[in-house]
This record gives C-alpha cells, structure tokens and sequence, in this order.
DNA sequence: ACAAGTACTTACCCTAAAGTATGTATCAAT
DNA sequence: ATTGATACATACTTTAGGGTAAGTACTTGT
C-alpha cells in the first residue's frame, strides 16, 4: 500500500485544511472516487468480499481490498473472518460508519435528482 | 486545463460506475479534496475571487480558478465580472448548486461530530 | 492429480491531480 | 516611471491514485 509521504507540500496542504475546514476533514476519510461506492454498498447490510465485487463490478480488486483496509483503520468498517475454508470475510459498517448513512443518503438523493432518478 | 484522455481504462471504469451508481456520479461532481470545500465557502454567500483565496489559505490559485471553471460548466456556480479595472469578480451559487446545500451541511455536520466541534 | 473457489498480495507501470514559479492586462495613485 | 491591486494564464514538475497481471494458501470435490 506504499506509504505516503509525510512531508510533500500536498500533505500538508491537506493536513492544514483538514484541522480547519470540517468539509476537507470528510473528504479525506471518505473522499475518492471509490470509498463513498463501498460504504454505500454496505448501508444495505454486511458484505462478503465477493458479494462487494459482484455489487461494484468496475472496482478492481486491488483498489477494493485497498479501501477496505483503509476503511477498517480508519474505523469505519468492521471486517469478520470465520476459520474456514474457503474463506469466508464478511464486512459492515462500524458504529461510526453508520453514523455516515444521512451523508451517504444526501449524496445519493442528490445523485438521483441529477440524473432524473 | 489539459484535456482528459478519453480512452483510458481508468475513465472508462469511472464513467460505467457512473452511470450504475448514484453516489458514483455525485463523486464525480464534486469529488477531489477541494470542490466541496470551494462549495462550502460559497453557500454562505456570494465571494469575490480574492475572498475565496483568503477564505480558502492552503488552495492555490491554479486549483482554486481550475475547480472554479469546472464548476461553472458544471453549472453549479455562476460567475459574474463587473467590467471594472482592478477587476471585480464575484462566483456564487447556481440553483443547481444551492441544491448541494443538504449534501454539503451533512457533510460538514458529521465532520464537526467526528472532529469534537 | 488437479481444478475450483475464496480472499487476498505483490510487483510494475501509467496518468490525472496537485504544486511551483512566473507572466499578463488594466488603470489609479504616488 | 514604478508600484499596487485584481483576476487570472501557462509551462514545468511531482506524486498519489489507480490499473494490469500474476501469484499464494488452503481445502473440497472429481
């Protein structure tokens, strides 16, 4: 997941934003192209691996697993593994991830308005 | 603003979620770490553009004037030049625009909850 | 013996987004 | 003549995000 770097001009940037505007705050824990799909798709209850990739057939799986750990340290989603095999993963919104259900909810009703549902 | 080459991969994934997803679109609108924050700026009023670079300290004026003419052919802002030297220009909200005001305050609102107020 | 299913992991590459730095036009005031 | 103010524009570089392709581990079914 290579790291970033602490120091370049765009991390600070976004850092000094973050501790002042609420707005960039949400965007960099749910900001991106892909994160804000994921959480949507698990709104609608726990998800295994597959199930996500099936629902979001243009993520690749790289970029799926990517978010999803992202996601889990940021506290959002909640990732259940039962021993067994095959492998059996299921993920779902944490507490705090469901908190974003209105933001998720505005989003989307604004989407569909748009787009004329 | 160098043009988006229109046969990546990548946009085409991005154009096909688009098209799937409601929040997928909406990300597209006005995803990036700085449309939202310009937005939010401005739904508390018109601002010149000097007004929005104090507003916005970290923004450069490349990426405050780039987002700023993308969201005018977005139609969600509207800017308006008073034929005046030194110049005076002032951007504000279209209705289209004002109709991100939802979206936007959920937003901000689970931002301030995460962050403590 | 090996194919299939599941949930990843890793290495490599490409590109869009963002930053840096500098330049432009116009007029008023000093 | 030079400075200041305002709202940009443009060339160049860096970097984070995303895509491609291939591999891993473990067991059940054939």
């Amino acid at each position: 997941m290579t790291a970033i770097k602490e120091s370049s001009t765009r991390n600070e940037n976004k850092e000094m934003s973050i501790s002042a505007c609420p707005v960039s705050y949400v965007m960099n824990k749910i900001g991106g192209h892909w994160k804000p799909v994921i959480l949507y798709q698990l709104m609608s209850g726990p998800k295994r691996y597959s199930e996500l990739r099936k629902a979001i057939p243009t993520i690749t799986e790289k970029m799926l697993i990517q978010h999803l750990k992202q996601l889990q340290t940021d506290d959002l989603v909640i990732r259940t593994a039962e021993p067994v095999v095959p492998p059996f993963v299921t993920y779902k919104l944490s507490k705090v991830g469901e908190s974003l259900t209105p933001v998720l909810n505005a989003i989307a009703n604004w989407g569909y308005a748009q787009t004329g549902r």
